[in-house]
DNA sequence: GCTAACTGTAACCTATTTGTTACGCACCTG
DNA sequence: CAGGTGCGTAACAAATAGGTTACAGTTAGC
């Protein structure tokens, strides 16, 4: 367990620091004062969670956590001496998952953090479930009724990637993304291909969709499920 | 998306209501003002997001939250008048995913909400909304009060034109820069078949239009609503 | 090292979307 | 009222996107 706090304040370091030490000992706690070493230290250290404060000397919190979000998806309380509505909303909208204002109460920074850990611990088991359907992501394994059906790990990140969107159209190259990472080969023509075997797996007539639908020009989506 | 309000405080529940009314329509609010019926209400309804009272005529809203969290892990947002941060303490390690203290700013609990459903369904999107109408501009799924409607791309390029600039008139060498870039072929006489298009998908009677309207000889614009 | 399963590519077909054209109607102007 | 302009409408054709299938290369398991 490590922390990352970026913060100018040395007493608040301290506190935070301390706060640590009484109530979470084994807990390792990284510092700097500077925005930009922020940045870095996220990258080579790989903090579990990052404590950044709004007002830093060098640049702005905001651009702290941009830079850290086009890299990474650490969790991020970020940590502000105004109660300015605003910012928050702001830092929450750009990927921070929490927030709290100064002076804080070691108690309560502390059950954020817990709670914050929780959230993003991988030992949380998952079952994504859309209408008739539960599928669980970590094997693929997916039950429609009482049938089970095995996925190939392809077409479990085409449709855990759906239902994680349940409604909702995915483009293209979001499913595509999903699948085959952050630059995809251009060819997309195998999406389509891995669609017709997912409705041959998952729809009773595979020609004539019904849980699986096309937006043309778009992408692809879970029908309503009743 | 739908969230159930488990608050005696009639007050309380009309200013949640309002706020999701006033920022984000399409949410549908439930409410109880009794600790056990919001157990049963988690069960039968399958809420989105549950907001909690931790002072409930009843029984008691730690009670409430660990009944649910027997069977449920809906993501849960607790109200409290104290700022005792002995009970968010509580609340957060008894699963509560966030906390929040009355009296608190209608941006501030949006901002939470959002933060909290994102995180439970990764795609964030932006709409478009003009009186009945919300369009999502990425994927071109409009939504007419209950109904959803899809528009193909070139439609959903027009429309979103006309609803980032709602209200005004939008001339034809907009819209067709809108739809074919920034120069397109001199014939913009298509521009008419795909606005008879969208009146077909969007207007009670295409041919007596109250929405998508014409101003002859410049272009068209989109009706007041109400 | 062999087999079965999985994946991507390509060719071909079908469906949807888009642009074009022709024509009708309303309105304005002289 | 004749002619012109601008928009609406419908039908059709072209272009594009998606569906389907077969096949071959790759990988995984035994």
């Amino acid at each position: 367990m490590k922390v990352l706090v970026v913060e100018d304040d040395k007493e608040i370091v301290d506190a935070i620091s301390l706060a640590f030490q009484i109530r979470w000992p084994e807990a390792k706690v990284v510092s700097t004062r500077l925005g930009q070493k922020g940045v870095e230290l996220v990258e080579t250290e790989s903090p579990d969670l990052v404590i950044l404060d709004l007002g830093l000397p060098d640049i702005n919190g905001f651009e702290v956590l941009q830079q850290i979000r086009r890299f990474s998806s650490v969790p991020t309380i970020i940590l502000t001496v105004r109660s300015d509505e605003v910012d928050v909303v702001k830092g929450l909208e750009w990927g921070a998952d929490d927030y709290i204002t100064k002076p804080f109460r070691q108690l309560e920074l502390l059950a954020r953090v817990k709670s914050l850990i929780r959230r993003h611990s991988p030992t949380e088991e998952e079952w994504l479930t859309y209408g008739l359907m539960r599928l669980d992501p970590v094997t693929g394994q997916l039950h429609i009724g009482d049938k089970e059906i095995a996925l190939t790990v392809t077409e479990n990140h085409i449709l855990s990637h759906m239902m994680r969107n349940a409604g909702h159209v995915v483009t293209h190259s979001n499913l595509a993304e999903a699948v085959w990472g952050d630059d995809y080969p251009g060819a997309t023509d195998s999406l389509k291909v891995h669609i017709r075997r997912l409705r041959e797996k998952v729809e009773k007539e595979p020609g004539k969709p019904v849980i699986i639908l096309t937006k043309t020009g778009v992408g692809y989506f879970l029908s309503k499920p009743d």
